[in-house]
DNA sequence: CAGGATCCGCTTTGATACTG
DNA sequence: CAGTATCAAAGCGGATCCTG
């Protein structure tokens, strides 16, 4: 069973024959969902502060419009990152969380905080001119 | 009753009051360097055939363009994510590598594949409309 | 409170032509 | 071969106003 996906034979690999493009590299699926401003941020204060109602998100993640807010936590809805709950009262109330699908992202998340964590350190210490 | 219309103070220290900015959160640094339509793509590409030249990219990146990627991989030489190795030849020979730093984005890179194979898989069962 | 609907500018990306 | 330069198109993000 030789089914490689990746390379077609052993004789790509020496000629190095690979292709990549958005529909068939897997890292590029996840920088779909994950790409953009904001996305990351409000992944990562969600799974901070869940439950997170709405005003809370606008108030934490600072600098983003209600409007920018509405649509990405539509869309993490949609690629089934996030669950939105809504709560019938006055005033209205809505929280959101992780869901399983979006927990499973959290070694992405620490392991791009722990780097981002050295990207900035290495950049302070070179901005000293 | 009681009167807090402005006692928000010593509820904030209780409530969860984080405060989330491009600035301050460590994932969306690693983003912006990730960021973009091909970064993580030429990244991934440049792993797995180092040394990559540059038209070997060009050919195996499909559908990026030369100008895209003279200057996705400049951003990265710039982010110290790569080196550029010139070789004074005629015909002209450049080839692209990983630096030390480049690589220590490996654990990130093999998350985001494994994971966006089980978004590629979730999505497709779903799509069977 | 938690949005929805519009409008608009800027950045990102793409197409094409040219060069050492 | 490996770029640069220029211009055009697209998409993302932002500002503002309105609503159940």
């Amino acid at each position: 069973m030789k089914n490689n996906t990746i390379a077609e034979n052993q004789q790509d690999i020496q000629e190095k024959k690979f292709i990549f493009d958005e529909n068939s590299c897997p890292v590029a699926a996840t920088m779909q969902v994950l790409g953009g401003k904001w996305k990351s941020i409000l992944i990562n204060a969600i799974y901070l502060t869940a439950p997170a109602r709405f005003g809370e998100l606008r108030r934490s993640v600072t600098g983003i419009t209600q409007s920018m807010l509405t649509s990405q936590l539509r869309e993490l809805e949609q690629d089934g990152i996030i669950s939105r709950k809504i709560y019938a009262e006055i005033p209205p109330r809505v929280e959101y969380t992780l869901t399983d699908f979006g927990l499973s992202l959290s070694p992405i998340m620490l392991a791009m905080a722990e780097w981002g964590k050295q990207y900035r350190l290495k950049n302070e210490t070179k901005d000293e001119s």
